[in-house]
DNA sequence: CGAGCGATTCGC
DNA sequence: CGAATCGCTCGG
């Protein structure tokens, strides 16, 4: 069980979006959900900026009930359903009213093991955290956890960093998954993974 | 109000 | 490769 200490909001208020998803590769991801404690290691992050990314549910700024929680200042979640089956969990960032998020497309289980094989009913421990609905599913995110403050270790679900850990992953950049619809700005290479890790999505 | 669609996953 | 499945968004 690695030594951790939360990750203070000022972590995600600071330099572009761009850059807090290649920091966030390597923080841990802490659920206590239903009683059950999991720990998982960020591998596969991808980032969202509304102000000028036509992928992101709030560009161009566009403020709507879902989108409301990405309005806010930084060191919330952003959860919502995707095609109708699937909860994503992102990481708002940023000022009030600049609303940009991180989406975590992919974490590798540290401790809760059992309990994620039995959200995921699947055998193979590779599938149970590598790809971003199966994550929400193992960590047992659903929309309940939306718009909740994860700079505070009291919250059901809060982001770490390792106290002692200066093992810098080999990080590779390259274009994000499924935003076609976002013409040319799905050319953008804003996705983000550690080199070689066994549970980054898609390989 | 209702049509259209999606930051995915799984099974055939 | 296509179905599953439903809330969100926008247009009428």
């Amino acid at each position: 069980m690695p030594d951790i200490s939360v990750l203070p909001q000022r972590f995600y208020l600071e330099g572009d979006v761009v850059q807090i998803a290649q920091k966030l590769l390597g923080k841990i991801i802490v659920t206590d959900i239903d009683g059950q404690l999991t720990m998982s290691r960020i591998v596969e992050t991808e980032a969202y900026d509304g102000r000028v990314d036509k992928a992101c549910h709030a560009y161009p700024q566009r403020r709507t009930p879902r989108t409301e929680v990405m309005f806010k200042e930084g060191g919330r979640s952003y959860v919502y359903l995707c095609y109708g089956i699937h909860y994503l969990f992102n990481i708002v960032t940023h000022a009030e009213n600049e609303p940009n998020a991180v989406l975590l497309r992919a974490v590798e289980p540290v401790a809760g093991l059992d309990y994620m094989a039995d959200r995921r009913k699947v055998k193979n421990q590779i599938n149970f955290t590598n790809g971003p609905g199966k994550l929400a599913s193992a960590l047992g995110i659903t929309l309940n956890f939306n718009d909740l403050i994860l700079y505070d270790s009291g919250s059901p679900i809060w982001i770490a960093e390792e106290k002692e850990n200066s093992y810098k992953p080999d990080i590779i950049q390259t274009t994000r998954i499924g935003v076609d619809y976002a013409d040319e700005d799905a050319l953008l290479p804003w996705r983000f993974y550690i080199k070689d890790n066994p549970y980054v999505s898609r390989k």
